[in-house]
RNA sequence: CGGGGAGUGGCGCAGUCUGGUAGCGCACCUGGUUUGGGACCAGGGGGCCGUAGGUUCGAAUCCUAUCUCCCCGACCA
């Protein structure tokens, strides 16, 4: 992409309204725009990395037999009386009236339309178990949104919901997922540290939330420093046998910890750092089968409530959560699985006809590669462009300006490491291809 | 929802107390000089001062109402 060509506003002050570093950084690069509070537009830029991450956790969820529908983001009041939570929910959920006074809800999450759905659609124990989820926008109208997408209204969030004959079925779906979220938040360059959830009223049920470990996380978490030497690579590989490594590790919300009267963690192993909750998954057994009037027929042809799971990420909340996890100074600093673009091409000189012919040469061969590339093609002087760049933190900035040129060298910076390279324009181009 | 703060060109702000018809920096446009870390000089464009009502000869400024946004707290992907 052309710079000339995109909308890319980015900014060097930073607008009065942005208290966390991710959410001014959001605004500086040109990300997104906030059109009312706690909802946002997102610019070319952000959008590319929204997708980016949808793309990670859908490919996830489908590596974990997780099968994908879409729900739509409307509801109505009815369903919702069913499960008895229209009541129950509060002033979070939106509510309205169509132009037949049909009470209408912008939803806030999905367990009373899946159950319906998925009674429609299965008579026994042959259609389980099942796992199904969607990507979709959500309206949840917090009391008080703040810290940009990190605690928005309206946020996009994949949502996974399980069906199983019985319990031991469910652990099954639910240790399914819990691999799944490894996998998805390692390859999103991040380390989650799964957490067990406090079991709320319902009792006895299976919870964990997902932390993000950052300096500007809601809440603490108290964890045992063994979960920081868990590598990447047994995340990418986890089976069961990481879940339960993993969960036999302390790790404990601060509320809880200080309920916790004998820490099973030595003080000089227990760390504690603040967390954002990236993602939630819960086995709750019938509590929407039974309310939703869900059922199967069993092999011995009596009826059999499904006992249900739901798995929750909050993917635009993951953008802000990335940054915080993955900045500096100078701006964003993208993992490579998340980055808009792999590679952004700095033409020191757009009226230089040397340099700007070998900078249209080398975007040709990077498209033709299929290398994500942003051409600042723009005539600015090179410092405006190395800080554009740098903010929006692509991970590999290609600078090409006649002084390199003449000695037939472009030079690679890479973002995260600042480290820079003087190649020709041949092992350059090599490099960035593989 | 309780407590606090703010609405003035795209962004950041001053002006409001002490009414007199709007200003600064950045950004933007034109020309010139520049060109490897957000250049410089000169010229220029852009604002019903959140909205509505009121007071006044005159309101960004005073009064009333209202809308919106931000921050701190209790809840949440």
């Amino acid at each position: 992409m052309r710079l000339t060509r995109y909308l890319l506003p980015v900014t060097k002050e930073t607008p009065a309204d942005a208290q966390i570093v991710s959410h001014k950084l959001m605004l500086r690069a040109g990300l997104v725009r906030q059109t009312a509070a706690g909802i946002y537009a997102w610019l070319p830029l952000g959008l590319r990395v929204l997708r980016n991450i949808e793309q990670i956790v859908r490919e996830e969820q489908d590596r974990a037999g997780a099968v994908e529908l879409l729900m739509p983001t409307v509801q109505s009041a009815d369903l919702w009386r069913q499960s008895g939570r229209y009541d129950a929910y509060g002033p979070e959920m939106l509510r309205f009236v169509d132009r037949h006074e049909r009470e209408m809800l912008y939803g806030p999450t999905n367990e009373e339309m899946i159950t319906q759905l998925f009674s429609e659609a299965a008579r026994s124990y042959r259609d389980l178990p099942r796992t199904l989820y969607h990507i979709q926008w959500k309206f949840r109208d917090e009391r008080r949104p703040r810290f940009g997408v990190m605690r928005g209204r309206e946020f996009l969030m994949k949502d996974a919901y399980s069906f199983d004959m019985d319990e031991e079925g469910l652990k099954e779906s639910y240790e399914a997922m819990f691999v799944a979220y490894l996998r998805t938040f390692a390859r999103l360059g991040l380390q989650a540290v799964p957490v067990r959830a406090p079991t709320g009223p319902i009792g006895g049920n299976l919870s964990h939330e997902f932390h993000i470990l950052a300096d500007t996380g809601e809440s603490a978490v108290f964890y045992d420093a063994a979960i920081e030497e868990v590598t990447r690579e047994e995340l990418l590989s986890a089976d069961a046998s990481t879940i339960a490594r993993l969960t036999g590790l302390y790790a404990m919300e601060e509320e809880e910890h200080a309920k916790v009267t004998d820490c099973p963690v030595s003080a000089d192993r227990l760390r504690t750092r603040r967390g954002i909750e990236v993602g939630h998954i819960f086995a709750f057994g019938t509590k929407y089968s039974d309310s939703m009037g869900l059922s199967v027929q069993g092999k011995d042809g009596n009826q059999v409530r499904p006992h249900m799971g739901s798995y929750g990420i909050g993917v635009s909340r993951l953008i802000g959560a990335i940054i915080e996890a993955s900045h500096d100074d100078n701006g964003i600093i993208w993992p490579e699985s998340v980055a808009p673009f792999r590679v952004g091409l700095i033409n020191m000189r757009v009226d230089d006809a040397a340099c700007t012919e070998a900078c249209d040469m080398l975007y040709r061969e990077l498209q033709a590669a299929d290398v994500e590339t942003l051409y600042d093609d723009r005539d600015e002087r090179g410092g405006a462009k190395f800080a554009t760049m740098d903010v929006i933190g692509l991970p590999w900035q290609l600078i090409v300006g006649p002084k390199g040129l003449a000695k037939g060298v472009v030079e690679l910076k890479h973002r995260a490491t600042g480290e820079r390279e003087e190649l020709s324009v041949e092992s350059a181009l090599a490099r960035l291809t593989l």
